[in-house]
DNA sequence: TCGGGAAGCGGAAAAGCTTTCCGGATAAGT
DNA sequence: ACTTATCCGGAAAGCTTTTCCGCTTCCCGA
């Protein structure tokens, strides 16, 4: 009954397919052929197969490790930032999450049941994220508004035509920040 | 050099394939098989294939012909019934359009090429058909927001998790229909 | 260090979908 | 009725995803 470890060229493949992937993704989009993802990866596609059964699945493992890395960066904000700051740095990683891949937005909000578990692993992963960089700005921000309900307005704003309204989706999540922020400095 | 009119079996066809490929749409999804829409009109895939070129005309011209639909049901409504009440009604049927065919709203979103051509004709057709439902109630509704302003809005909401969420969609854009008109019967 | 065998690998083949093609059918003019 | 431009159907070509299986590689115990 010994727990196997996993073998190492495994590991070295997962996480070669997981970084082509992202490159294919962000070059070619989310509907790129598999088998491209596998040739750069330096993998056949029978080994991508075995890692993640369907094609969304590999979708959904990207976006994951994507999201993961977003969250992450949360502690670090707040320890080398002022808290308004660190805030505003947070939301350019995340809308640089959503806004630079097309197709990511999409199959977040899909719908489709292959990216069904999607939204509870985002809010799960990056709801307390961002709750820390809240409380940490706590006494310059306005106090109605939850961590989900900025998740979710700026995930929705993010979904404006990318690319050519890049400028638009910034320019937006700018406003809401500011928004956030209005009742704090005394005005008049 | 005499214009040839377009023979009745392809007319009849062309709209076969449209009523078929929007039962399919609304069942299985846009992504549905070619095949399956082919079959349920009664025709061969040949004659799909002909009539709309790539799979994304198809689903182009159901959007447009469901987008059609929407924009002449205004100035029935205006004439039906009181300002406010048609402007409730017609926000209704814009909300099921885009609620209720999954796929239908992200392709509108998706920034894909073959869709580029959408969001003008969404604009094009359903800016003036908006207008002027909100002219006619002018009086009971606040003026800082245009009518793309509230296509736009309420198109993002309801991208929201369709068919479970489609509670939650109704529920935010009534709330937003209710700021649109707040200013008007003198508040305290 | 070495050998057995489980775990993993690659790519050929199967399955499924979209798109093309063309011989045959048919509506519309004469 | 006859002619012909137009349209039809479905077989087949071209792609992609997904499965399958013989061969290789790594890990563990001896």
């Amino acid at each position: 009954m010994t727990q196997r470890r996993v073998r190492v060229d495994a590991q070295r493949n997962m996480d070669a397919l997981l970084g082509a992937a992202l490159t294919v993704f962000m070059s070619s989009g989310v509907d790129a052929p598999a088998k491209e993802i596998a040739d750069l990866a330096g993998v056949g596609v029978g080994t991508l197969y075995r890692h993640f059964p369907q094609r969304s699945d590999l979708i959904v493992a990207v976006l994951e490790h994507e999201i993961d890395a977003v969250a992450e960066r949360a502690p670090a904000l707040v320890a080398d930032h002022e808290p308004a700051a660190a805030l505003r740095e947070w939301f350019r990683a995340y809308v640089e999450l959503l806004a630079t891949k097309p197709g990511f937005a999409s199959a977040l909000h899909s719908g489709d049941p292959a990216y069904a578990a999607l939204p509870g692993y985002f809010l799960r992963r990056l709801g307390p994220a961002l709750q820390t960089l809240l409380d940490h700005a706590a006494d310059g921000i306005r106090s109605d508004v939850g961590a989900e309900d900025l998740l979710h307005a700026v995930a929705l704003l993010c979904q404006s035509v990318s690319g050519q309204g890049r400028a638009y989706t910034d320019r937006m999540v700018g406003v809401l920040l500011d928004g956030l922020t209005r009742e704090s400095k005394g005005k008049p």
